[in-house]
DNA sequence: CTGAAAGCGCTAACAC
DNA sequence: GTGTTAGCGCTTTCAG
């Protein structure tokens, strides 16, 4: 079907085309008669603006690049529905893509982006730092980086980082508050490290617990083959690093009768919807998805000149593993 | 930053706009010293071309509209993550809007997206059906529709359905073939009524199980608290509509120590990562994503003249539970 | 009140 | 080999 253009509905009407544009933006000063004339046409025919050349004539845009290491990550999908709603609200609309760190990829990406978003949401897992030849890639495109959860400050785009220590310091504090003597934190990621050390720095030393450490890869299937490990320390509380390795040991002891948290006490990392489905459900440490996300509005928003740096913490919510 | 276009180019290059945009084209005739000293410009200033004003001097896109009921569910995320891996391969990326069935949001996503893109592929939950009104409204706009899983034929657009009874015939028959002798369905989806009919009816009448029906909402929470119902009639099987629901049944048989499938198999509908995560696993039935994905991505780029109408089935998963 | 016209940044047919 | 030019569909300034 050919849509009808501006042009055409001058022609079809034999008004100007500033006429009919005056009239379909509902502006003042046409005559009644000819403003009914062009409406009817307008109707007829279906008139339907060309966003791309609107954009294109006023310099801007209504989509804004949303790239992610992987979207069917629970957490960066729990992130992209929130933000999702919040951008449509404000007539914007979220583009996405995957990038993985390469950048060949990614020169694919902005080239086809370039011109029609203006800022680009990139959120990669924390872990996955930002090469800086890639900074140095989204400072030739004409598109504003708006980096999340890099953990540090990158001065070519705008920067809001998630603090992790607040959530796991509470999380450890109430195990340790509640008397646990042996805990034991499965995972590698450096970025879990300093909420619990805060949790037991705050702790007098006499009522300190044992701390056990024990690596894993961050996997569902992981956290289920080191359960028996686990369990043969005798911690009475376990942190995992993600819900993941947290539901992987919930489902060993469910298969094995072992009781959570009577016998140990279970806290994961990232609140995924998993973790409400499980019985018992599973305590753990959420992101601030919504405060996060009010940020990046605000910034498409305002479009500050200054990059924005900001940090939001985490949160421990506590179910019935713990 | 102040983006360069063909135009300052040609201008700082003392050429015309028509040579730069062969140099930076890669086209043959030009030459190899105004070719060279282009391209040092160009490289200079960051020369990105502006895709919006691009395709629409050629009247194309390169953006897919996709729009669902709610991206956080998880069939409506894997169906997305499949396909934008998909269209990212040829060049396309999807820009995502929410579609709850009401008429007055989905006019401002179509204005939005007019001109932008040029297919939308329309994903909502079964039950939900398009109003004709719905299709009304789309007929308005320059954009395509692609509709999926509507379990019927849109004329408007191109339509490409979902087979549920052969993942659900497969899974009951096994239940069949394997001797459960009292069958329980719990859930209200008219979707689900086909395939449970179809395996009943090929098993010779004296073989045939007992059939009892509870109505469901589908949700967790209700699988959960219909559980104790569920093992009261006896059943030695139980199909649910959703996934969900399963996942409820089987958080309460974890809780209260019912083997499963020893003293019941239980079979849910979706393939949700869930079911993987639990213990037992949950058998199931899993939506054809590949399948309906690239028939997506074939429309998007053959763009046909007739209306392409396809169905695809679904298929049964065994895991732990059954 | 209304229209002519410039121009957003890019493409490409058509000259020379 | 290279330049001129006419648009894609829209907005908006400036004249009348």
């Amino acid at each position: 079907m050919e849509q009808i253009t501006l042009k055409r509905l001058a022609e079809l009407s034999g008004l100007s085309i500033r006429t009919v544009s005056r009239v379909l933006k509902d502006q003042a000063h046409v005559h009644p008669e000819k403003r009914e004339l062009i409406l009817k046409l307008a109707r007829e025919h279906n008139y339907i603006p060309n966003m791309a050349a609107r954009n294109l004539r006023l310099n801007r845009s209504n989509f804004v690049g949303i790239l992610c290491t992987d979207i069917s990550h629970e957490i960066f999908m729990q992130k992209l529905l929130d933000l999702e709603i919040r951008l449509e609200a404000c007539g914007y609309y979220p583009v996405v893509g995957r990038f993985t760190g390469k950048s060949a990829g990614l020169e694919k990406v902005l080239t086809q982006w370039s011109g029609i978003a203006e800022f680009v949401v990139v959120t990669m897992f924390v872990g996955t730092r930002i090469h800086p030849s890639i900074q140095e890639q989204f400072r030739r495109f004409p598109l504003t980086p708006i980096y999340v959860d890099q953990d540090r400050v990158l001065e070519d785009g705008h920067t809001l980082n998630i603090n992790r220590a607040t959530g796991i310091r509470d999380a450890i504090s109430t195990l340790i508050d509640e008397g646990k003597k042996k805990i034991l934190r499965c995972g590698n990621l450096e970025s879990r490290e300093k909420g619990l050390q805060e949790a037991f720095e705050k702790t007098p030393p006499e009522r300190r617990p044992e701390l056990i450490r024990l690596t894993g890869t961050g996997t569902f299937e992981n956290g289920r083959s080191l359960a028996g490990k686990i369990l043969e320390f005798g911690a009475d509380a376990v942190f995992f690093d993600t819900d993941r390795m947290a539901l992987g040991f919930l489902n060993y002891a469910a298969e094995h009768g072992v009781k959570v948290p009577e016998r140990i006490a279970v806290i994961g990392f990232d609140d995924e919807a998993g973790g409400k489905l499980v019985y018992p459900s599973l305590s753990t440490v959420a992101h601030p998805v919504e405060e996060l996300n009010k940020a990046i509005l605000s910034i498409i928003q305002e479009k500050p000149e200054k990059p924005v740096h900001q940090v939001f913490p985490t949160r421990f919510i506590r179910r019935m593993s713990s």
